[in-house]
RNA sequence: GCGCCCGUAGCUCAGCUGGAUAGAGCAUCAGUUUCCGGAACUGAGGGUCACAGGUUCGAAUCCUGUCGGGCGUACCA
């Protein structure tokens, strides 16, 4: 297996702590500089060693650098300071492991030594609702996290767990019913199921006759009327295709889309199961599960209402065992908005109770506002559709598109601002560290400055020309690597870091801890671009190397972006 | 009331388990193209890291308190 620079130096220094250090001090061992005048990493441990020994940290470090003398892959360490001690990696070091992470089809990313079989749940739209801004971060969070999960060899799979079942179907049935079954139009079946709901939702409202009959509605589905469930089958079909319209636009998948309604078989049992072990109990005429912990005692999980109908914590349940079940999930992952942390601390503590033997993770993230800091609207007080935003954000990336390629013909564009609308959309936001709330702005999410997808495909597209007019064809084999000049040698340690990148991002599931190095590479490159000339650096050692460079670049760089869920482009 | 999250440059955000002079982008100002794609690069200005204590060689980071904002807190999902 592969070992980079960084893991070398790691070890080595981890000798050293053992061999001398009687109690191994917390945190990392060593640790990149954030000032290349220091050298390209360093130890902090004999400072805090010297805490512990009450010995002078300088001393120690002196200790530290002496048994690293002999270490032939890095130039003599220095004390600095108070007792930092400073690294350079050799030259020769650099270009050793460059030509290791080229060979490497995964790019320095390695498996998991014991995979897991995990579910993904997340997006989980409503039946009858049109798709809105507030489930692109779940949506998209999830894929990537997918994605991540995958590369690390683990046995992942995608579960859409979407709201086809609830209260809301007797009104629309009833609405539906009244208006004499209309046929709806494919494209905007959605759209007109929101109105029918809402037309409906109102006329209830100030009709109590009405509310009965839609009462009267939603009973009969539940009991299975043939005619309602035909209907109720009729709205769920038309919104899946509309749903997988928006999912193949974002070029995301679902090994199952097991709704709600699914599960019904098993709510009762469920609940049976639970009062039995004496894990819920009768509550004010509900089925309650309480709990001992602190942070819960005041907050019971209520899983049976009192006129006996379940609910959301009762799906979530069944849902959960079936996973552990049939599917031998060892670990499960939701993606939802922050607001449903207590339910999910409600539904992970009621789950151990009741023996399901899994990992349970709750990634959550803040809310998508308006400019006036509230729960994003438009003007009607709809929230903003979801098709609509991926229409606008590849109609502005073709705007700018023309304007600096008026070259292009009308499909090659369409398709480049196909790429680059929705690539910047997408890392928009998960390039934002995932707990916080943000303001919804056209400008911020289509933005192709910056820390942007346009800038990193942008590098990705000079490496793949620059390779094109080298007349280099396929992959680079066997490539050695002459790392001469400070930037070419930043960005080599730079990409030697990429494995690790990930595995960061897998511990807390922050995608954005990977956009921020991709940035990096992205940018450390155009330095390299300006300052390393790579077709006219000879014919020799010297420009095979830099093309070198120029690959494993666009490697890491198509490689993290699919991560990302962000496809590339080999021209823009 | 209690719980969770947040407060860093004019704006939008990074800052990993405490490390050396707190970093990017946008905006502002000043530069770079006979040269591999200028969607680029180079530089400048801009900060009491909400506030007050504490822990220690060292705090934006950890602890306590205060202020300000958001969300949640039994029959919606």
């Amino acid at each position: 297996m592969n070992i980079t620079p960084a893991q070398q130096l790691t070890r080595l220094v981890q000798e050293w702590i053992d061999q001398y250090l009687p109690q191994p001090p917390s945190g990392s061992v060593v640790q990149p500089c954030n000032d290349p005048r220091f050298g390209h990493y360093q130890s902090n441990v004999a400072m805090a060693a010297a805490k512990v020994l009450k010995k002078n940290p300088r001393e120690i470090a002196t200790s530290l650098v002496e048994y690293c003398q002999t270490a032939d892959f890095i130039e003599p360490p220095e004390v600095a300071g108070p007792g930092f001690v400073n690294f350079t990696f050799k030259q020769e070091c650099l270009e050793i492991a460059c030509s290791r992470l080229a060979e490497d089809t995964n790019l320095g990313v390695t498996p998991e030594e014991s995979p897991k079989t995990i579910v993904v749940d997340f997006s989980a739209p409503n039946v009858a609702k049109e798709m809105h801004v507030g489930h692109i971060r779940s949506t998209i969070l999830g894929d990537s996290i997918a994605r991540i999960l995958k590369i690390k060899g683990h046995h992942v799979i995608r579960d859409n767990h979407i709201g086809d079942w609830g209260t809301q179907f007797g009104k629309l049935i009833l609405g539906y019913k009244e208006r004499g079954k209309p046929e709806f139009p494919e494209s905007e079946s959605l759209a007109m199921m929101q109105e029918l709901y809402q037309a409906t939702h109102q006329a209830c409202e100030a009709d109590a006759n009405k509310l009965n009959a839609a009462r009267e509605e939603l009973k009969k589905l539940q009991e299975g009327d043939e005619e309602n469930l035909e209907i109720w089958k009729f709205f769920r079909d038309r919104s899946q295709s509309a749903f997988d319209s928006i999912y193949q636009r974002l070029n995301v998948t679902f090994d199952h889309t097991l709704g709600e309604s699914f599960f019904n078989p098993w709510l009762k049992s469920t609940v049976e199961e639970l009062s039995q072990k004496s894990i819920a109990q009768e509550s004010e005429g509900a089925k309650v599960v309480f709990f001992e912990e602190d942070e819960l005692k005041d907050h019971p999980f209520l899983i049976e209402k009192s006129d006996g109908a379940a609910l959301y914590a009762t799906t979530d349940l069944a849902t959960l065992k079936y996973r552990v079940d049939e599917w031998k999930a060892q670990q499960l992952i939701y993606v939802t908005d922050g607001r449903q942390q207590l339910h999910f601390k409600q539904l992970f503590s009621t789950a151990g109770r009741w023996g399901q033997e899994v990992d349970c993770y709750h990634i959550w993230f803040g809310a998508i506002l308006g400019e006036n800091k509230k729960p994003l609207k438009t003007r009607e007080g709809n929230p903003i559709r979801l098709k609509d935003l991926l229409d606008e954000a590849e109609q502005r990336a073709k705007a700018i598109l023309l304007e600096k390629r008026s070259d292009l013909k009308e499909a090659e564009a369409q398709e480049m601002a196909r790429v680059i609308g929705i690539g910047a959309l997408k890392y928009a936001d998960l390039s934002q560290n995932r707990n916080l709330d943000y303001v919804f702005d056209w400008n911020k999410l289509l933005a192709f400055d910056g820390n942007t997808a346009p800038y990193l495909l942008n590098a990705y597209v000079r490496t793949r020309s620059i390779l094109r007019k080298a007349e280099v064809t396929g992959e680079i084999t066997g490539a050695s690597f002459h790392l001469e000049l400070p930037h070419e040698q930043a960005l080599a340690r730079l990409l030697l870091e990429y494995g690790t990148v990930v595995d960061q991002v897998t511990k807390e599931y922050r995608p954005h801890l990977l956009c921020g190095y991709l940035y990096e590479v992205a940018s450390m490159f155009h330095k390299f671009f300006e300052h390393c000339p790579v077709l006219k650096a000879g014919t020799g050692a010297l420009k095979q190397s830099r093309l070198s460079m120029c690959q494993l670049t666009g490697d890491v760089l198509k490689h993290g972006l699919e991560l990302l869920g962000i496809e590339t482009l080999e021209m823009m």
